[in-house]
RNA sequence: GGAGAGGUGGCAGAGUGGUCGAAUGUACCUGACUCGAAAUCAGGCGUAGGUGCAAGCCUACCGUGGGUUCGAAUCCCACCCUCUCCGCCA
């Protein structure tokens, strides 16, 4: 959430910066409502305190042996007004509520203008796309060539439409895949690996960002607690620091999991129907950092070289792309993502997403530091990147490596991990 | 799944209806003593909201949410979590 200080005292310079991702925030309704809440409370203040005054009055009274029938009935009648004014505050305060929680993250100011994709911002590109011979497949075709090696009719008959099952290389391809990432984050960029609950409370999926507004996006578990299937191990992994105040020393944090991902894909139908593009389940390895505010914009470039070194390790062409105001996440303050060059669709394609959040979710999820300037606990600065989607690495390296006759020749780098240097039909 | 115990400040731990935001210990910070340190002594030391130029003052918070009461950490209800024992299980 935005820094409610901030609101209170800049709305509209509040309002100007979330203007540039198309988001209209209402700052008369806005300071009106806070006008109200500040008068209520005042209110409810004032009337607590009278009842606390008089309630010890009574305690007094009473250890003096004297008659405290006039003091209860005023106490009554306090506890009455109080009532109201709590309702009032109550209801008040549920309107902000509301309202906060559904305002977007500030835009840093070098995210570029725009109202959709088309506006990113090229930064740098790597690898050349390969020139074939022959006329390029699509990973379906290729999976499915390699010994039923990718069958969505299976997976469709097990679950329904956006499923998928995996076979034989394909699947070894596909876990070694995740394999490899994990080793190169942790072995070479400082990250620790984590295990983490695949699925999570409401109040997790609100620390960073997806509930109240995107619950559509979702699966929810129907039972006796409400639980979500986590859309993405961010949600698990930065809140490990939910509700926690960390020591300068112990920063940044810098964690790395690997875990299976569910999304509804509410919104998307006609969408990516063909292949592992957009699943209701895939595989990421997801980069995450807790770090010093100061320090969050340098963290926010080294986060995105370690998700392009992945694909760089696997021989991968891709660019890097800076979204732009109108296609950028709601708890994002500025993201780049990551597109791999994929042969049989002849074009570059998100593989990765990284955002930096700032203090956005710290404040959702109370993630504070120690800060040894003030003293005080401040909200610490989050961030996370697909280091990778593995499902859509999966489809890029068969993309990329195929070979006239279907088999797949695979990048040095994974061939300790799958176990051969390519696979054949 | 059954039975029981418990959740209080960084930690430990008192508090079973009334000057309790909470004793005490410990950790930490400042000062005194010391060449320095330890020990000792004195003081300070939670989070958030409101108000004020400021000192300060007011309010909320004792797992969470309700309730009873003039007044709740304390009584009642529901839920969550932890621990112990029994059963079951990968």
């Amino acid at each position: 959430m935005i820094d409610p200080k901030l609101l209170r005292s800049a709305p509209r310079e509040v309002a100007a910066n979330l203007a540039r991702r198309g988001f209209v925030l209402d700052v008369e309704a806005l300071t009106a409502l806070e006008d109200r809440r500040k008068i209520a409370q005042v209110e409810a203040d004032r009337l607590r305190a009278e009842r606390n005054a008089k309630a010890k009055q009574v305690g007094m009274a009473k250890g003096r042996g004297e008659d405290v029938a006039p003091l209860l009935a005023q106490g009554e009648r306090l506890a009455q007004e109080l009532v109201a004014a709590e309702t009032a505050i109550n209801a008040v305060q549920a309107e902000l509520d509301v309202l906060q929680l559904n305002l977007p993250n500030l835009l840093q100011e070098s995210v570029p203008d725009g109202a959709d994709e088309s506006a990113n911002a090229e930064l740098r590109r790597w690898g050349t796309p390969r020139s074939f011979a022959f006329t390029p497949r699509d990973h379906v075709e290729l999976g499915e060539n390699l010994g039923r090696g990718m069958d969505f009719e299976a997976g469709a008959r097990i679950a329904g439409a956006r499923f998928v099952v995996l076979r034989g290389q394909v699947a070894r391809l596909h876990r070694a895949l995740g394999q490899f990432m994990l080793d190169l984050h942790t072995r070479e960029h400082g990250y620790t690996e984590v295990y983490v609950p695949y699925m999570a409370s409401p109040a997790s999926l609100r620390g960073t960002g997806q509930l109240p507004k995107f619950e559509q996006d979702l699966f929810a578990v129907h039972g006796e607690q409400n639980y979500y299937l986590i859309p993405t191990a961010e949600v698990p992994v930065t809140n490990l620091v939910r509700d926690q105040i960390l020591e300068a020393k112990e920063l940044p944090l810098k964690f790395v999991a690997h875990s299976p991902c569910f999304r509804s894909e509410a919104g998307s139908s006609g969408k990516d129907t063909r292949g592992m593009i957009r699943q209701h389940q895939f595989d990421k390895v997801e980069i995450v950092q807790i770090v010093e505010p100061d320090k969050s914009r340098a963290a926010h470039e080294e986060l995105t070289l370690h998700a392009e070194a992945v694909l760089q390790r696997l021989e991968l062409p891709y660019r890097v792309v800076a979204l732009c105001a109108g296609d950028i996440g709601n708890a994002s303050s500025k993201t780049y993502d990551i597109e791999v060059w994929l042969p049989g669709q002849q074009r570059y394609r998100e593989i990765s997403s990284c955002s930096n959040f700032e203090s956005f979710q710290a404040r959702r999820m109370q993630a504070r530091w120690r800060n040894p300037a003030t003293g005080k606990p401040e909200p610490l600065h989050t961030l996370n990147g697909s280091g990778v989607a593995v499902g859509r690495a999966l489809v890029a390296v068969l993309e990329n490596g195929q070979q006239a006759d279907g088999s797949i020749s695979l990048p040095a780098a994974l061939q300790p991990y799958f176990g051969a240097d390519r696979i054949g039909v």
